[in-house]
Parts: structure tokens; sequence; C-alpha cells
DNA sequence: AAGTGGTCTAGACCACCTA
DNA sequence: AGGTGGTCTAGACCACTTT
């Protein structure tokens, strides 16, 4: 045996994240229970030779990472595994982002057109105002993964949609590279068959199932200035994620 | 104008929350751009009046939220928006199963048979070994919302599949209330159509396009204790998520 | 050399819970 | 009353980056 119960001080590993893989560890060997008390803080400043700071500064991030909870008054406790926990990441379709030089995007439809209802209400906008309608295709090593529809206020002199006007860029507002002023975004994942023109484009068959991406953006006041949807199948791009205690060191997130 | 500039010691809100805040609705104003650097820690300790470690602390929770980044010896920045930052949570599903008044459990099907080879690849065991095979449908006020197929390891000794054999319970397992001995799971997003089993106790249509949310568990000695999945339609529960900043004020999530 | 983030301490005070 | 988590300080030291 011989886990660690004291703290290196020469590590090149803060000791707050000692501390945290510590009980990480212990955890994940079933030494604490689901539901059971962790050592008081008090106790483990004691043990692990340390600031109450410092314990307390561990302990939080085992809390951020949904491993423990506290109660004051009461002391910390060991969270049973729960299905809620769990969030799902979108760097897959990030990395696709990331990969500049295996990917490319073709702009397969772009037009300024009056903005029918169902848009206009996406983008609280009066029906009639013209909007940009663009379509893209992303590919990856020539492998067409993600199809693209967006509507955006048609106002050249919002930075936003200046940017933007790079079509067959992906613009900072994917990748985060850039300096978008957008100021967020409420995204939402459907489902929806392939129609005939993205099962084209995507060499996907018509009426196979698929994964919709919904997104709207908001500039800096709160204006919505984009709303459209990537469209892609399980193939392409798939959504996983863990709960509960994986490995002992997992990057201590932060505090 | 009249933003706070000063901590007010008297509030409920802890100091380091006040100003991850006030950093929050100026990053949200514009005053702070995406990309731009925040005032030094010294700065903010000045501006705030309070000592480092909280100014730090403010920071550090900023960084959670993925609104900042920081980078040694040249400071704290905005960070631009990044659809890679975007996380889906379970939290509707979390609900249904916590909404115990109007949720039923109503066991479909439960046998022991030997696992065939899929299966057994799924949970790691020779084929043919004893496995049990669950489904059930979840309904809330009545409505059939989630159908439910699960394979366990058959070893009534194990305390995991013991909790589990209340067959129309929920177990621990999903809520989290109870002490399962679970370590850790893996949870995998696809894309499926109705059979026609699952049409007939979900009430749609066969063909339609599902979510299949596949769920692998480990007990505390990894090793692989179930498998299985849900299944259910855009209509019942929808995946939605936010980036960027929203409200200044979402309940600092911690440190 | 000066500025910036990152870590840590020893001790203080508070609020809450269990006796 | 005594234990537990939660917050905060004033100052220290380190590592990194810029000038």
């Amino acid at each position: 045996m011989g886990k660690i119960l004291a703290i290196n001080r020469k590590s090149y590993q803060p000791a707050y994240a000692q501390i945290v893989d510590s009980i990480r560890h212990q955890i994940a060997l079933g030494m604490y229970l689901p539901g059971c008390r962790l050592p008081s803080e008090s106790q483990l400043c004691k043990q692990f030779q340390v600031s109450s700071v410092t314990v307390r500064r561990a302990i939080n991030v085992l809390v951020n990472q949904g491993i423990v909870d506290t109660s004051q008054g009461k002391g910390s406790f060991v969270k049973p595994l729960k299905l809620g926990n769990v969030s799902f990441h979108l760097n897959e379709l990030q990395e696709i982002f990331e990969d500049n030089e295996n990917t490319q995007v073709k702009l397969v439809f772009a037009r300024i057109m009056a903005a029918e209802k169902s848009i206009a209400q996406k983008l609280q906008i009066p029906e009639g105002d013209r909007v940009i309608h663009i379509r893209r295709l992303i590919s990856n090593h020539n492998i067409p993964l993600i199809y693209h529809h967006q509507h955006m206020i048609y106002d050249p002199s919002q930075p936003v949609v200046e940017a933007e006007l790079d079509l067959t860029s992906l613009g900072g507002l994917f990748v985060g590279a850039g300096k978008t002023n957008l100021k967020k975004g409420l995204l939402n994942l459907k489902l929806a068959t392939l129609n005939e023109e993205e099962a084209l484009h995507l060499k996907g068959e018509f009426g196979v199932p698929a994964f919709r991406l919904e997104h709207t953006f908001f500039d800096l006041k709160d204006r919505q200035v984009s709303w459209g949807w990537f469209i892609f199948f399980e193939k392409s791009l798939n959504f996983s994620a863990k709960v509960g205690v994986w490995k002992q060191s997992q990057e201590v997130d932060d505090v």
C-alpha cells in the first residue's frame, strides 16, 4: 500500500492538487463509500500538514468535480453517482473546427432576403426585414460532416455581422479565436431527418435520423444576431460523457 | 451608471461573489470586451478593498464559468464565446426521476438469460454467462416518456445488483438518493428510430427518430455491472445549453 | 527590475448543527 | 459548548513575462 498521507513540497503539483488526488484515489478505492463523511477539515489539516485554506481549496475542487457535497455544520460527504450530474460537451465539434489543416468550409448558398414569419420571429425582427441566409458544408479530410444553416440580421455596420460575412471562414464564432462581440448564445439539441438537400451534401440517405443543433447568438446589447442550426449524424460526431470517479488525477480543474 | 465598486460587507453575499457579479456585469455591458485584459489582481484588491486571496477566488470562479482565462505573468483576459465550451445537462431527465409523486415506472419485461455475444462484450463477461434483462417504461402524469433497456450481471451477492433488483423502482442509481456502490459511468448519446415495441409503449410511431442514451456503469472494483439505454424522443425531453455571459448573478458556483 | 498570476500560511470570525 | 463548514486577511514566496 502506502498511499500519500503527506504532501510532497517539492512536487511540481501544488499541495491542494495533491490533496484532491489523494482523496479522489481513496474514494475510487472504496475507502470512502458514497454517502460517507470525509474527515473534517481540521483533521485533514493535521493529516496533510497544511493550512485550513489549502484543505478548503481541495474540497472545493472536489465539490466542483461533483464528487463531494458539503453541508455547513455537518461535514463533507461523498456524493453518490447521479445521472443529473452528467454533462455532454461539444468537444468533437470544437476539434473539427480547430483542425484548420483538414477542415474545409464550402459556401453552398448565400442570399439576402426578406425575413419570413418564422425567421423574423426567431430573430425578433419585423417580418419582411432583410436577413442573410447562408448554408455551408463543413468537411474534414474531404468527408462531409456537418451542414449549416444560418440566418443573420442584415446590418453590415454591426461588427458581428461584418465578421461573419467572411462566408467561407468559420469566423471567430465557433473557434473563439476572434474577438467576436457576441455576448451569449443559446443552444438546443434536437432530432431531425435529413431532407433531400442535406442528404445530398452529407452523402447520407434521405430520411435518415440526425442531430440538429440549433443556435441563437446575441450581441453585447442582447440583440439576437443570428439563428440557425447544424445538422449531422451520429457517424460524424458523437456525444459521450462520464460520471463519477474516473482516474485519480484528471488535471485538477482549478478552484 | 453607478455600478458597485466597493464591497458591501453587510450583504448576505460573500465578498468574492460580489466581485464575480461586478466583473460579470461589466463584461455583459461591454465594458470589458472579449480578448481584453482585466485589471490586475493588485488593482482589483485596491478597487474592492479586499485581500489578494479574495480577488483570486473571484477570478477563479470566473475561470470556472468559462468567462475568463488567466495566464501567468500576463494577466486575466475576457474569453471570447466558444462553442466548445457548451455543455448539455440531463437536468430534465433528473427532474422526471425526482418527481416521485407523478412518475411511474412500469416493469415491462424481466428475465434471466444467457448473454448473447453483443451483451457479453459490453459487460466484459464470457458469452453465455447469465445476465438479467430488464425493460421498463417510465411515465410522468401517465404520459409515457422513456423506455429503458438494461442488462445486468447476474450476481445477487453484489450489492449493486441487489439494489437494482427492486425492479420497479429506479434505484438510487438515477436519483443518487441511495448509497449505490457504483463508482463511475459512461454515457453515450446516440440516434435511433423507434422499433415496434418501443413505439407501442411510447405511443409514438414506428420509425420515428429518437434519442438513445446508452449507459455503462462500473462498480468500485471497476467491473462493468450494467449496460443499457434509455430511448425517448424530442417531445419528451430536450437538451438545451447556454454559453457566454447571461445574467450577472447566477449563483456563483463556488471556487 | 517590475509587474502579473499562483500558492500558501496562521489565525481570526461567523453561521450552522448536534449534543 | 464544541465541532463543522465558509469566509477573510496581510503578508510572504515563487514562476513567468515584459520592459
